[in-house]
DNA sequence: AGTATGACATGCC
DNA sequence: GGGCATGCCATAC
């Protein structure tokens, strides 16, 4: 597997700031991952100490198990709950790819 | 070794 | 608005 993909993902992931949210096809179009499953995946595996709670679904809903902790965790952050979902006009994490910009192509030390 | 599934997103009908 | 199919990768059986 790629070990950039998935450390660029955890890196994104820790990169949102408290108070705002993500979604996991942002995550992925910021970490360059092939698909947004990827960063799914990776929460699954190595999420455990990355804020997953601010990665949301496109609806700006939570998976159903964990709503429940989604909803309290962002609360707690200042997120605007709107009835069980999450105010994405207010909250949104403005991908800034460009602010973290880490080699995309790059062959460390080959050059 | 192959199939099914999972913290998903997107396109089409 | 909702259901079906596809892309992608790792784990579980």
């Amino acid at each position: 597997m790629d070990e950039q993909t998935h450390d660029r993902v955890r890196d994104v992931i820790r990169s949102i700031p408290a108070g705002q949210v993500a979604t996991y096809g942002d995550v992925a179009a910021v970490a360059k991952a092939p698909s947004p499953r990827i960063v799914g995946r990776i929460l699954a595996e190595d999420g455990h100490d990355l804020p997953w709670h601010r990665v949301l679904r496109a609806n700006g809903t939570p998976a159903p198990h964990l709503a429940d902790e989604q909803l309290q965790l962002l609360r707690a952050e200042g997120v605007a709950i709107m009835d069980g979902k999450i105010d994405f006009a207010a909250h949104r994490w403005e991908e800034s790819p460009s602010a973290h910009a880490e080699e995309d192509d790059s062959q460390p030390g080959l050059f």
